[in-house]
DNA sequence: GATGAATGAGGCTTCATTCAT
DNA sequence: GATGAATGAAGCCTCATTCAT
């Protein structure tokens, strides 16, 4: 899409690497990479000392971009619903919105090649939408589990939800809002109904 | 692990390949895995005319495996809550039991080499747990989309919980239980718990 | 066309060696000639120890194949130019009623793996023939040089022929006749025709 | 032999596969060829895609080699005896002087990796050669039949002159000569000896 | 003898990486 | 810095040959 015109060869290489990683997977050949980027084969390495390195950095890009899309209008103040309704509708509107990100990073998360240290650095800065998991789990259904049971429930369910959005435009809104509904069943308070809003506080 | 004395070649290829490519994912090469499985590298293609067939055959293998297991017992004439859970516990215990084929087939599953064809293939004679979730799709939270979206998140969640569970195995049983108590909260009948049991009907 | 339903597999082994080579050349494998020759794959290292052997055998088998089509009713007390006659049409017929024999032939005339030997063999017992070209030499055109150039010349001739004649079979008759008169005005005495006669004495 | 100095590798890998070819037929390995040309076996895919594309290439660029021979300095306006005499002479002492190019193409042209696309492409630009062959049939002893018969006999004829000449070196001229008279009186009018200068005319 | 599964060397091709320009 | 030609290790696959049944 947005091929730089500006020197930015280090960004379009990641550009490229998204979209033929989604396209073809991990084993997509630095050459067409570096082709797709428009720039020299060799070129891709001055960026980049190899091939891990590469797909780790672009691992840990999109996971930032990712994290932008939570992070930005975060109602920190909101209600637990709200938060986590808002952690709900970024992630899928990202992944909707961002096909080849969302593609290439279900690759990227299968891969024994990104590393523990790239994993690692892909969960920090999610601040505010930890806080909330933290506060669901604390609350609600999963009590006395770990946070990141949550958050993976979460990501999980949203990523089953995009997908069945992708396959199925005309009930987008359905899938989303249904989707969220389940996990918000899911993970919030069980008592009565009734209840449950409170819960949300 | 235990290479088959007998002369079978083939599912000792199979299985190689499934530990092969869960430690080394879709990129392990074919000498590792005839390697793998104690036999030549000129053997694995008297079994197999090329990578991608074996990749297929694999995915196609591992499936199997999974439906016979949650096959076995199925309770057919059980309320839905239970052949439900008939359906999670078998996953769940399938996959952690089998790690290296769970972690194969989520390479496999990612992997665009895997064909329509084969896909299709693994949906087939899943008929009493399709049954299942038409109903729990046609009584419940999900009520009006596809019955493949409650299995995709049925699945989703399952998987997470194995994650949690491997990496927790003092909590497993927890896990195994809230977990499928979340997928039941999320896809059942929104309605108070006492009426649940009409639902499963 | 006649697999023999006798045991002689050799014979059936030389068979699907033509057509195969004659196909796909000399680098056709001894699975597929095995095959063809509907025996197995081992089978054909019983009659053959390795595929030059095979490959020498199948030359040897074809000249002389060739060699009993133009022996048969040698008229060996006829004039030269009838002699010669014979010789063009034995060969050239032979080479369009067996097209497999004549296309693998070609394949192992420029083949490396025919050793001198094998060459040297398939000259053998065409005496009649041999005496017809002494005399074609001595009296003729080429008068002075090897009698294997005129044997070539022939054979040359006689292939370019056969290759017209398979090219337009509704001319194939008078390619056959327009070839040897080609020939033989190239071979015989170049005076007027009718001292022609004299010479082929 | 020499191994140019310069850049080009191309044309080095195509000369080394003529001396290999040559000398092991097509089924000499690209690595052999590599080797052969001072280049690693990768940098052959650099210019040729696989090793059909270099076969062909190589077909494309004996002939065109060839025809260069033939083309340089004929004799659009001589006589048409000279003008078949300058291609016999051409194609005999082409052959002669490059024994490995005369060698591979003996190889290239049995093989069935060789496209009718290169085939075809090996025919054009011999307007003068092919001019000359349609006099010859139009007025010789081949009236009648198709040009390329008359082409095909000169080559033939002359591959067995050729052959005869590189086994007797000493003979080479006489050869040379004689076969040309051969295929002259094989191909040119049949009328007596005397009109036969007219006819050369 | 006959079979065909098994073998592993070797063939073609790809590709991450280097380096001279 | 940028380039892309060059490299050769490694990957997939074929095949002549062996050998247990």
């Amino acid at each position: 899409m947005s091929r730089p015109k500006t020197g930015d060869k280090r960004a379009a290489i990641l550009d490229a690497a998204t979209e033929t990683i989604a396209r073809e997977g991990i084993g997509a050949s630095t050459a067409s990479i570096a082709k797709a980027a428009g720039v020299a084969e060799g070129s891709l390495f001055r960026y980049f000392p190899d091939k891990d390195t590469l797909l780790n950095e672009l691992y840990c890009e999109i996971k930032s971009d990712m994290r932008s899309a939570m992070v930005a209008d975060f109602p920190d103040a909101a209600p637990l619903r709200k938060r986590v309704r808002h952690i709900w509708d970024s992630y899928v509107d990202w992944g909707l919105a961002r096909p080849s990100k969302r593609q290439a990073m279900l690759q990227l998360n299968v891969s024994e090649r990104i590393t523990e240290a790239s994993k690692a650095e892909g969960e920090v800065r999610f601040e505010g939408a930890k806080e909330a998991m933290l506060q669901l789990v604390a609350l609600g259904r999963l009590h006395g589990l770990a946070r990141a049971f949550a958050s993976d429930l979460l990501l999980a369910m949203a990523e089953t939800t995009i997908g069945a959005m992708a396959a199925s435009p005309a009930d987008a809104d359905r899938y989303r809002t249904v989707g969220f509904e389940a996990f918000w069943s899911a993970a919030a308070k069980k008592e009565s109904r009734e209840k449950t809003p409170k819960i949300s506080e």
